[in-house]
DNA sequence: GTCTATATAGTGATAGAC
DNA sequence: GTCTATCACTATATAGAC
């Protein structure tokens, strides 16, 4: 999908640098040393370390914007659009973890493109609700404050890399079979 | 509870800028800015920028710590532990926000308490996990991966922070009312 | 308790050789 | 495509005056 050219290897290994430590304690010394070359040389293919933080946030951002776009409007059961929600963050989390966690703890370190990125996430977050309540009004949902709903799903699929990337974590294959009845059904017997 | 010293000033207000930009992204001058006197001044009340961080997060890590003790041996039902437990994760998120989000997001910027505290949040979960598969056992609990179900409620619990903080966002009353029921039945109707 | 001045080390980024 | 050398600036932290 992604050539490996040298401009995407930069950005992959910053992704994963920035993962671990976060966009402002990671130095371009930092990220040079971890491809073997000195600083200077990897403004031969990048103009700036907040390029790299952009181009990483905003291709994630607009990967789930476009998907919920084809979401919203499927002719399908609040239940159904919900299990393809999670089945997104799944995806998205399994193929690029390092860019999930940048999304989740870094977007607030963007420049230019901050005000981009807040929209697209409001609008996610809405586009959420509204299915949330259309599920409520139609009586699949418990009649409970969507907020609390909104952010309980949310929280626990935007920290799905967290458990996916750590050892003894979780497979995507369980996360698959058990995330949807976790959150739809809860964890009571 | 916490005198208001000038220590304890400067303490709040670096947890403050630390949960919106970051440990690493929050300079000594910027919290001198925000306190109205020069970084230098800083420097009569504590001795480093790490001891702040690690008064924080330290401090939070070892109430928690402290909470799941006295949950965890109690003759209860594993239904009434875990809304013990979400009610700490309530109560501590309302009374210290800021440090909430410090302990979430920069606690790998610790450096001389580092195995301290990951010690204390590997306990942490670990009890948590004995919970659940207690719950299990005894039919409580559905019979799903604890894995999957632990990280599901931690995640919510532990990024409760954000949207109690966020305009428009959810109430502590609201939070204790609905909380247990979302964690536990899940939000199908 | 705060200040000015400063030490020491790092920061992102550029120029120009190979 | 990478290097050495360097610029301009910023970081944490200390010394000592008031």
């Amino acid at each position: 999908m992604l050539k490996t050219t040298r401009k995407n290897e930069i950005i992959s290994k910053a992704a994963k640098l920035f993962k671990k430590r976060g966009y402002s304690a990671v130095t371009m010394r930092d990220l040079a040393d971890a491809l073997n070359i000195k600083a200077a040389s990897l403004y031969n293919h990048i103009n700036s370390k907040q390029e790299i933080l952009a181009t990483i946030i905003i291709g994630m951002a607009e990967a789930f914007t476009n998907e919920m776009e084809q979401i919203k409007n499927q002719p399908i059961s609040t239940q159904e659009k919900l299990k393809k929600i999670i089945e997104l963050h799944i995806d998205l989390t399994v193929k690029s973890p390092d860019a999930m966690a940048c999304l989740n703890n870094d977007w607030m370190h963007l420049e230019e493109k901050l005000s981009y990125f807040v929209k697209m996430r409001a609008d996610y977050e809405e586009n959420f609700r509204i299915i949330l309540k259309e599920g409520i009004a139609q009586g699949e949902i418990a009649d409970r404050d969507p907020e609390i709903m909104l952010f309980s799903m949310l929280s626990t699929l935007r920290t799905l890399y967290i458990w996916y990337t750590k050892k003894d974590g979780v497979d995507a294959k369980t996360l698959k079979e058990q995330m949807p009845a976790t959150l739809l059904n809860g964890i009571r017997n």
